[in-house]
DNA sequence: TATGAATGAGCATTCATTCAT
DNA sequence: AATGAATGAATGCTCATTCAT
């Protein structure tokens, strides 16, 4: 009997490869030969699991979200200094989520024209929001949660592009005043009644 | 006797060219016979007035850049509301402007791993943060301009990526609902005294 | 104890899978693991009892010429109408035979660079050969019985070989039509006094 | 002004190429590069004039068959005898017929699975056959002059496919007898009355 | 005996780039 | 200035074959 591989964890380890491709050399640069060889193995066993590039390149974007979002989901935030903290703990301050970041970014324009990622993209935004939403309702941080959560969606990403655009401007620490400031400005722990109306969408 | 060319107005119909079929297909899909055919030219032309294909993607960034970023400076805005007016009219609210972020966001992660481009991206966003933060300063909005600058300029490029990606949820309405949120959140026109200390940084 | 298994019997079903991936898909498109997928097993088991995928072809080719030419062995045709009959039931007329056909035709190219093919191909029609020649030589319908044997050789294979390409011209009827048309001219029951002076060459 | 060429004759030339290389090694291994290299230019200048491997195997088919049958066309035949003189001529007796030969027949069964192909094949058929029927009917050789050709049709192919198969059995002397075999039998300048009802069909 | 994981050579195809005209 | 013919390196993908279990 042939040695038994477990099919999951093989395209878990090609994906994961393919995301230290892209991080190393960008998108635009990856070649099926280089993640072969950041594995140890050959092209073929790159074809053997995933069916093509494509393939290829939507499990290396799963991989990735799966590490920068999943630790959101049943976030246990008990006030805005928490939850500040524990964004803080996902953006690009270090070498490794610097590396993630990247790859996230990378398929953006990549999304534009390829279906199967924007779907993806799709997905994961929409989990990240309804973990921020629920936290803000828990803690009553405003009265839109939706529309909050949609801000601090879009500047997460925001400052993490910036970032790997101009890490030398985008600095750790002026990411986290950058952070602080629009959680700050948008969430008001202590004093309530928001002029804006909340809204209805709930997509 | 040769025809009289006017060299830069050759290149700026090859960097639009260009735009176009970014837009269209893809910076990842984007060939210089499409350039060329799009011009009504052939591939010898492009290759006369740009060195690479390089240069025609720095090209096209640029001019894409230009469009997108230049009305910002110089800008008169006498209000918040004018300013969060003139902020609107930049976001991908109509066919053509999102084709422009389309574009500019393409060119996220390619700048990435190319020098040229991510200096282009850098010079286009300080002339973009100056812009703003001289507004904000001559109406007093904020008593740490520069922080704010950044981020209304993190802001724009995420509600646009955003809504290039997830067109539907990101529908003109929620794009200047979300937009007027952040602004009102941060700039306070009649309440200051702000508990951010000013950014010392003003590169 | 290791299963006890009919090497010959496992080769025949083989070379059948062969021979019916041929029918479906074209000798071209003959993938080896098409053939075991047909089978219900794996690649390994392909090349564990054949050589190599040249053994496949050969294999297949010998299976379909045995089902096409097998009967002609001992061939008890009595009459000329007889003769034509059992001919009539070997050409393209129905599903199964069509598929026979286009596997042996399948093989005329290959053969051509493939001298254990054209080995084949050879044995093949020298045995049909020799057994029509014998019957003509018995039912004395002709007094050069090699030269015919071979004319409706001939015969028989471009029929069917424009059978397969043509079958909207070359349907049931037309095919009869144009073997009698042969076999009577060529062959006479009564009339005999023929002009052409046997081959001697019985090879 | 770059160099002008003239893109047919280009094209010819890539065909005639192609052919020289399915008669050399099979249409089984056939490689662009291989037709490139044949022509003394690059791969690249066969994707520019044809655009993927079907269209050159069509252009060779194409090419061949023209070879094969064009002389047929306008035939001037006088006589049963110029008749099987003109078919003999066609036949592989030489080299250079028998590599037209090997190619037509190398598109047999490729064509079985290949519809473009399927309809270069039935094309010349059909002009060869109609240019048949029309000497046959001229020199009143039979009454069914359909029904004739089709049979001349059929055994031109099956001599030369033969030919190719067993060229020792097959060899000149005995393509011309078998050839001269079928005619004489089929056709009959003098003696008319055809026991065979003219089949109808006459597409 | 049979499996199926892994290999790696082979090949079509794409496309930026060069250059003679 | 502009053309477009020709190049050739680069790369994804296919698939027969090997071999450990």
């Amino acid at each position: 009997m042939p040695k038994i591989v477990d099919h999951d964890s093989r395209r878990q380890e090609l994906a994961a490869a393919a995301v230290e491709v892209i991080a190393d050399k960008g998108i635009e640069n990856l070649r099926l030969v280089d993640v072969a060889k950041k594995m140890g193995v050959t092209t073929g066993l790159v074809t053997h699991y995933m069916t093509d590039k494509d393939a290829v390149l939507v499990a290396a974007l799963d991989h990735v979200a799966q590490d920068l979002i999943s630790s959101s989901e049943g976030l246990k935030a008990g006030s805005l200094k928490e939850l500040t903290d524990f964004l803080a703990e996902i953006l690009p301050l270090d070498e490794h989520r610097g590396r993630q970041w990247i790859v996230w970014i990378a398929f953006w324009s990549r999304a534009a024209s390829n279906p199967r990622l924007a779907e993806v993209h799709r997905q994961y935004n929409k989990r990240f929001r309804k973990a921020l939403a629920q936290v803000i309702r828990r803690l009553n941080l405003h009265d839109d949660p939706t529309a909050c959560a949609d801000a601090i969606n879009l500047h997460m990403d925001a400052i993490a592009a910036h970032a790997t655009l101009e890490s030398e401007y985008w600095h750790p620490k002026r990411q986290r005043t950058q952070l602080k400031l629009v959680l700050d400005s948008l969430l008001n722990p202590n004093e309530r009644g928001n002029h804006h109306e909340p809204t209805s969408d709930t997509r």
